[in-house]
DNA sequence: CTATCAAGGTGATATAGGTCACTCCGGCGA
DNA sequence: TCGCCGGAGTGACCTATATCACCTTGATAG
């Protein structure tokens, strides 16, 4: 479960920078902030739009203000690899920071329209130097990242591509749905071909297995950009 | 590349603790090297035998002094995912440190005769205030691997198993490689069924497909343990 | 309101790799 | 030296999913 809420951000999403909604900030005082908001600069970026591309030299930490953002990776014959969708107080670059001659290992693309925060790397050094328990918030976010890549990975590599569909499901259960009457309402913010780069499976695969996960009676399908989750209880236990 | 070799493990090897062969306290003076030593606890551990256990808890660092690790996931039904092989210098256990409500996320087994240093939370902590670029430290050794996983993550799912194959062999040359007039003479620390389980395929696979790739003249099995790459060139190649 | 085109669905077909069952090999202890 | 047994190779078969080709839907602009 994440920390920060989106009801957060709406609450101080007066146009103002975004330190304030920021997990990694959240220990510093008002003065501090204020002085990091002066580090900061914010960029717009329509849908579609790369924030980021991979292979480019980078050194700066961007956080989302609003908006939502895939991270992406492309084979060299051009099949995406989405490696997860980002919201508001997510944060992304980090790798860059401490690692100076890498280059970014994903494209970002923001789904969106998408406000974002950016901090040089140098003014992240002069922040943590400063605040050294945020170098321990980058490190909770961080690991907790590692976990959650490793789980995609063996889900990948370990089960089949049906199961990995349920299993998206359940996730985004959690992280796009509202509860509704009929179960939990899951407002997707990307095409059924995103979802299958998520998957790893095609197009026509997803087209399928949700077309019969629908004739089971475990879920509902809601234009394209909609599903009803009936049955989440059941799409649990396919998982395992 | 890795920045610590295993020809400096062997320089400090005397059956000592670890401190000072760990990348992440390579900026400490000897002094303070000294009083890591005290609160490092150091643990034996033969063939075959867990560390930690995928979803129990822990609190613990958990460093490689001499030996090799396998960190491993088990779906329900028992199958395998490999996540790496890690040596000397080589350090996990880092999520449980800032995420302490969560437990492992993996299973870890010595594959050889090992040595293992173990730091308590309680102590990272204290060494952590006392030496703020360590968590620097941390974040880039663990930013990296994040890296390295989102690069498994995609390859596992946009990849053939052919050609995963072929990746992992070129990633092992790295590793496990010795370069020797003929080429790169890989020494394989598992079996064949840890090889698949790594990859992502069956046993049966892994058989066939180096079957396949010695017929074409790019390797050449050498007995079970070894692997002589002739033509790492085209396995690049082969890659993309 | 309609035209347009990207996104999504669907059927037929091909095939890579999983599965199963069996054999083979090689290292090790007695 | 033999016998044992886990690890490794291999052949036959099966099936899930990729692929290809085509059709349908729905969102958007004019």
């Amino acid at each position: 479960m994440k920390e920060h809420s989106c009801t957060r951000c709406d609450q101080y999403s007066d146009n103002g920078p975004c330190p304030r909604k920021v997990p990694i900030f959240v220990s510093l005082s008002d003065k501090e902030i204020l002085k990091i908001t002066r580090m900061v600069s914010q960029k717009q970026f329509k849908k579609g739009q790369a924030l980021i591309h991979e292979g480019e030299k980078s050194d700066k930490l961007f956080i989302i203000n609003k908006g939502q953002v895939k991270r992406s990776k492309f084979t060299v014959n051009g099949k995406e690899q989405i490696l997860d969708i980002m919201t508001c107080g997510d944060f992304f670059g980090e790798m860059n920071l401490f690692n100076t001659e890498e280059v970014n290992n994903f494209t970002a693309y923001a789904i969106e329209e998408t406000e974002i925060c950016v901090i040089t790397k140098d003014d992240i050094d002069v922040i943590m130097a400063a605040h050294p328990d945020i170098a321990i918030k980058l490190l909770k976010e961080v690991t907790r990242r590692l976990a959650h890549t490793e789980n995609l990975a063996q889900s990948l590599a370990t089960k089949d591509p049906e199961v990995r569909i349920a299993q998206m499901i359940v996730e985004y259960c959690d992280k796009f749905g509202t509860e509704v009457k009929e179960g939990i309402l899951i407002s997707l913010p990307i095409t059924r071909e995103e979802i299958a780069s998520y998957v790893g499976v095609t197009r026509e695969t997803i087209s399928r297995k949700l077309g019969k996960f629908e004739d089971l009676g475990l879920i509902s399908l809601v234009g394209n950009k909609k599903i009803l989750v009936k049955d989440e209880h059941s799409l649990i236990e396919y998982i395992k």
